[in-house]
DNA sequence: TTGTGAATGTAAGCACCGATTACACGGATT
DNA sequence: AATCCGTGTAATCGGTGCTTACATTCACAA
């Protein structure tokens, strides 16, 4: 690519604030320059293609700089997946909220929230689905991340089954397999293994929701 | 990518069978062994740790060789993939042949199977688990690949219908809804979201007989 | 206002990586 | 026996993560 080739164009030097310099020493938001930038790159070519440099090249800042604000490339990618993390759940939160019902009802909002984020936003999910690679410390440290989310979901479960509307009692057991199959669903849309659908997304949230309800009858108490 | 563990890796060669040679120019057989190592770094490390060097270095060759037979890492990576997907197809259907059934009996065994070499051999699952990464070409082309799985569930579904076992006649979605379950289960399991049951794994093969079951109860005809 | 230390940037460099090119070796064919 | 060509080596290039040394600016205090 190009040298940054930094024309360094001797300005006067006005700190005064009312103009802004060309050029600050300082960035000013470097780190979170740096996350956008980063979860950019995810979006352009993948995950495992991100570079700390690329993400330093386009915040217009030496390749060193970044590790000012990250020890290393991987703290940078937990710093993405936590960003990630953050807007996925509140987008989940929101959807909750936003729509009451039956308990069963409520949890299939759930799913479809979880769904439908996970489909749109392909990027994002990318970066939250993989442990191993960015949250390997913290996984068995806070668990601050959506373990939230999981204990929401039982909770709505736990009502289904308070008001009668599950054929059976292991929650758990129910809670695995809904994760197991809304998680399964988005990583094989982001995997590729749904390739007729990369060009109609309505088409893959219709079947997101139908193989949702073919779940969610197969746990409902039967008419 | 990241600087790699060092690891001496002095293989002995044996392949004139006149005279000790201790230095055959030719390997003899380098793609074989570069797959063999390039599938144990996956093992080691992960899928995006695997690098072309250090497949070499373990096959005792200098780091220009692989490209001899793979004119990239892709490629590499690629044939890894299919040498695991064999191993994959292969174990499914004679686990397949070898339990026969009710038609939704085989299904499950199907599921059990499928579970099973995931949560078993969760190096090759990785590799097979991504297309985006390795099949991207032939995606859309020769096709030789799990499709043949794909078709294998969906003839024994069709038998389950055919036989009265199911509850509904979509077969598409109870297609894609196991498919997804299966998926995102084993998924789970080597992305790390169940850090518990990584020292347990008979606990990991218990719980995925159990949302298989708790699944296929799901789909079938209530007595 | 003026030091002064901590933050935060730059510059240079290391080791490793994927990939290419020129060259060396040797088994197989004729 | 001479030759061809598949397969290995050696050298090299640009890119990457990461570290160290140095430069600049900001914030706070005397």
């Amino acid at each position: 690519m190009r040298a940054a080739a930094k024309s360094s164009a001797a300005k006067p030097r006005r700190r005064v604030s009312r103009a802004p310099a060309p050029k600050p020493y300082h960035h000013g938001d470097l780190r979170r320059v740096l996350i956008d930038a980063a979860l950019q790159l995810v979006g352009e070519g993948g995950a495992e293609t991100v570079s700390v440099r690329e993400a330093a090249r386009r915040a217009g800042v030496s390749p060193g700089a970044p590790f000012r604000h990250f020890p290393s490339r991987d703290a940078l990618m937990q710093a993405v997946s936590e960003e990630a993390q953050r807007r996925f759940r509140a987008e989940i939160e929101a959807a909750l909220a936003a729509a009451p019902g039956d308990p069963l009802g409520r949890f299939r909002c759930l799913g479809l929230a979880y769904l439908r984020w996970a489909m749109r936003n392909p990027t994002h999910f990318e970066i939250i689905s993989s442990r191993r690679l960015f949250d390997h410390d913290k996984a068995a440290g806070i668990s601050s991340d959506n373990a939230e989310l999981i204990e929401l979901s039982e909770r709505t479960l736990a009502e289904a089954l308070a008001a009668g509307q599950l054929r059976t009692v292991d929650l758990k057991q129910v809670q695995i397999a809904g994760r197991a199959l809304v998680y399964g669903f988005a990583r094989m849309n982001i995997d590729g293994h749904f390739p007729r659908w990369g060009v109609d997304a309505a088409e893959a949230e219709q079947a997101a929701e139908a193989i949702l309800d073919l779940f969610i009858e197969g746990i409902a108490k039967r008419t």
